[in-house]
DNA sequence: ATTTAGTCGCGAATTTTTTCACAAGGTGGT
DNA sequence: ACCACCTTGTGAAAAAATTCGCGACTAAAT
């Protein structure tokens, strides 16, 4: 099977999976076939099967998937077998809501750093990280080895918030503000936009009827 | 042109094109080509064409598109030359960041209320609406005839709340919680997923390389 | 009036993603 | 050992989404 270039789409897939299989290990299931997991995040069984069928055979015929075993093979292709190091750029409400969201923590996510420009926000805590300085950037990137930016900032500093954080060394930016981001082509960007999908509802609700 | 079935790729892109031509608008700009567009938001002219031939021809050969009219067009296909009245279901960190999105309110989505179960957070004062208690889900959804309910609570918790907006009567659920919820045929339902976002990162930072 | 340059709309071709369908392989009962 | 029954993995078919290519049309310059 083909390596190359995998759908986005499996990848998101990939990573329901894993949480609803990690549901399952805690419900003390053990095996579980292709059609229960697809029932289970709704999908088709084809589906699941060819998304794992991209990266290996991880199943057995007449059986079916041992549950911890493919839960495994799932968080190392996920690249969560590992701790990543984070950086949060604004420190507003959806910045700290981001900053004290426990479901990073949970999956691996270190947030080393959250930063702002706006002296009332500076030294806040937000759980275990103290809001710093916007010109510690640089700094907190190299000394804690980021590879992730999140940019949480208004639309119109956004684009020179990520320009500072690609400078630092961040390989990624997770993108929360509504603008388009230029980014250099080895630099992984995927944007978070909240009023699109109010706005795709809003169509579906405007549109279908 | 087949009205049938829109992509759901083609839905939000226009979300986009919108929020660009907006801010084009407020820059003074009076008539844009589908190829500025596609610079604009990083996509290719082809695609800016066929998205909008979905629904209408809004341009003019040899010249392009009037950016204020074809504003007004995306608007209104969108469903956003309209207020929809929300429902915020969750007043932890992410529902607080949500009620205080200053994005929602700019297109048009009204919170017209914001529920909790914890006396500890209700009576907060977010923005202009006081969080109250979850049992007044029912009586605020139909008094305020509110259409969109915008799950923010823990997982365990989100099927039970999600029931209850459906039985209240909304017509969409956005839905923040990790997990996969059942709704009716009938109800349009969306899921954001933050941790899938940073997990598609985390993807491509381990894989392609 | 004619030419030149530019742009849309849209059918057709291409590419990508999903679904189908079944051979291959495994389990448990008899 | 054999049979009845499951479920995976995967090539092939189908469906969906994107890109291509060009005819149709406009504006402006000469």
């Amino acid at each position: 099977m083909k390596v190359y270039k995998i759908p986005e789409a499996t990848v998101m897939r990939l990573s329901i999976y894993s949480r609803y299989l990690h549901q399952l290990m805690g419900e003390g299931v053990e095996t579980i076939s292709s059609g229960e997991i697809a029932h289970g995040v709704g999908v088709s069984s084809a589906q699941v099967r060819k998304d794992l069928a991209y990266f290996g055979e991880f199943g057995t015929r007449g059986v079916g998937y041992k549950v911890e075993e493919l839960y495994g093979h799932l968080m190392k292709i996920l690249g969560l077998d590992r701790n990543w190091n984070i950086i949060i750029i604004g420190a507003g409400k959806l910045g700290s809501a981001l900053a004290l969201y426990q479901g990073f923590a949970d999956r691996g996510f270190n947030i080393s750093a959250i930063l702002d420009v706006d002296p009332d926000r500076i030294g806040n805590k937000l759980g275990d990280v103290k809001v710093e300085k916007i010109e510690l950037l640089d700094k907190r990137v190299k000394e804690s080895n980021v590879s992730i930016g999140v940019v949480t900032v208004p639309a119109r500093v956004a684009q020179d918030v990520t320009d500072k954080l690609v400078n630092a060394g961040v390989k990624a930016i997770l993108n929360f503000s509504p603008r388009v981001l230029r980014v250099p082509n080895d630099i992984i960007l995927r944007n978070v936009d909240l009023s699109v999908n109010l706005e795709v509802l809003s169509f579906n609700l405007a549109f279908n009827k």
